[in-house]
RNA sequence: UCCUCAGUAGCUCAAUGGCAGAGCAUCCGGCUGUUAACCGGAGGGUUGUAGGUUCGAGUCCUACCUGAGGAGCCA
């Protein structure tokens, strides 16, 4: 019989490339089942769970004893020949022959998450210890491979990395959305947005993207909303809306193919219809914010849209949620009236009442997941803008400098990766896809 | 800020205005192939808070607190 010291430590993924070798976990007991003299202890160790089988002819009485006695989420180095079987739901058993007891969980307080529903607010209380569930464990590995993916598809074209900074000046614009810290008594604010950071920095490195966090201290208590998230954004000297549509669609599809391609076992395990994700490949269908309010304006004729929708206005949720279901991909809406959107979007020269911008709408209502623009290149003209929306000029001194020391059409766009990740994952709230949410209610842990 | 819903055992939930209960978890016992194992037993309660109505309130009324979903908001 092997011992502790001669089994070659593995993880719960690899345990594979040992069948029939006894090899060393080191892990947590996640659950165990009992048939009197047999024991079924299930262990994880981050990469996955097995199942051990321990029958009491086989082992020593301590043990025995040891496992049989044994609480959930005691830590545990256990060692065991592998074995495959059928009846595995990975494929593979561990025969135990040892186990060393790290710590154990005390019977009087015993690991709070069951095997079975809990509410909501129990298991953000409980946040730390619900990523220790297979199902938050999978969605967590899926972000990881999306970000991954995300970087490794800048980098390779050519992107360079400038992440923009997070604490910002004095407010631009309206101070009700953004947290504000003080500052070795100055004011100043978490960044909402890098996106006037980065376009320095495309004048200075051509194409560059950041990723990092943003903050909003918006009043929004949705499934898409959260206080703090992640974004990823590109920008790109002299390109323009055309060249960013081809790029978000590229973008998109990327980060899904590679998420099928690589974690696959993942998206099983919490349950993704894959069959919807499949097909998420370029070309995406491009559609007008004309022809998008016309569809509006159909869907609520035939009574599937509430409230009729008028030309000018911005969409609000449960129209994005139309607009997408009627595509089984992503939906690309571009040229909305300038009026509803941001002041540094560049105007159709053919129609100056619409801004080069698009929104990329995901679909099974997962809503905007990219919003991009082209941005004004001209010196007189971002002026004239920054006036018209009441933004104090001084502030906005060195963006405007863009555009006097060799200002080009430039273009870029940003993606919230949580909304993605809810998408890809088939999530019904984006508090299950950062390992700890931010919400308008909840700040512990 | 507004609308709707919900707060009962550690967790998920029952309980017509009339003795506060079940399943899971925990503990004890049984079971050599269990898959949210199963079978038997035990312990576990200031019914969110403060008032009010009533012979009697988990249940009805008022206010507040907390949470959830949605709206608005989200350059």
């Amino acid at each position: 019989m092997e011992t502790t010291t001669q089994a070659p430590i593995t993880t719960i993924a690899e345990v594979g490339r040992h069948d029939g070798e006894a090899v060393t976990i080191r892990g947590w007991l996640y659950n165990k089942r009992e048939s009197g003299k047999l024991i079924f202890p299930i262990f994880r160790d981050g990469t996955g769970v097995i199942q051990g089988v321990v029958p009491k002819n086989q082992v020593t009485p301590e043990v025995f004893d040891a496992l049989k006695n044994l609480t959930d989420e005691s830590s545990v180095i256990v060692t065991g020949k592998v074995r495959a079987d059928k009846r595995a739901p990975g494929g593979y058993e561990l025969d135990v022959n040892d186990v060393k007891v790290i710590q154990r969980v005390p019977d009087d307080d015993p690991f709070p998450i069951a095997h079975k529903e809990h509410g909501v607010d129990f298991l953000m209380e409980h946040r730390h210890l619900w990523v220790r569930t297979p199902r938050q464990a999978a969605i967590l590995r899926i972000r990881a491979e999306i970000i991954r993916a995300a970087r490794n598809f800048f980098d390779e074209r050519g992107f360079t990395l400038t992440d923009s900074p997070i604490l910002t000046p004095a407010a631009c614009e309206g101070t009700s959305t953004l947290f504000e810290v003080d500052y070795f008594d100055e004011q100043a604010f978490l960044t909402q947005s890098g996106q006037l950071y980065i376009e320095a920095m495309a004048m200075a490195l051509g194409k560059v993207y950041s990723f990092g966090p943003t903050f909003r201290a918006e009043k929004s208590k949705t499934r898409r909303h959260l206080t703090e998230f992640w974004m990823v954004e590109p920008e790109i000297a002299y390109a323009e809306l055309d060249d960013i549509m081809q790029l978000a669609e590229e973008f998109t599809s990327h980060l899904v193919q590679s998420t099928l391609a690589n974690r696959r076992a993942d998206l099983e395990t919490i349950g993704r219809d894959v069959t919807k994700l499949t097909n998420i490949k370029p070309p995406f269908p491009r559609i007008t914010y004309d022809e998008a309010v016309k569809m509006l304006q159909e869907g609520h004729a035939k009574g599937q849209v509430e409230a009729r929708f008028e030309w000018g206005g911005d969409f609000g949720s449960p129209d994005e949620t139309y607009i997408s279901s009627q595509f089984d991909r992503p939906v690309m809406v571009h040229r909305y009236p300038t009026k509803v959107k941001a002041f540094y979007m560049e105007p159709d020269p053919l129609r100056p009442e619409l801004a080069l911008c698009v929104d990329v709408l995901a679909p099974e209502g997962y809503g905007e997941i990219i919003g991009g623009s082209q941005r004004i290149g001209n010196y007189e003209a971002l002026r004239k803008r920054i006036h018209e929306h009441d933004l104090p000029e001084e502030a906005f001194k060195w963006y405007l400098d863009l555009r006097r020391f060799g200002g080009v059409p430039h273009s870029g766009f940003g993606m919230g990766i949580e909304r993605v990740v809810a998408w890809v994952c088939g999530l019904e709230h984006v508090r299950e896809t950062i390992p700890f949410a931010r919400t308008l209610t909840r700040i512990y842990p």
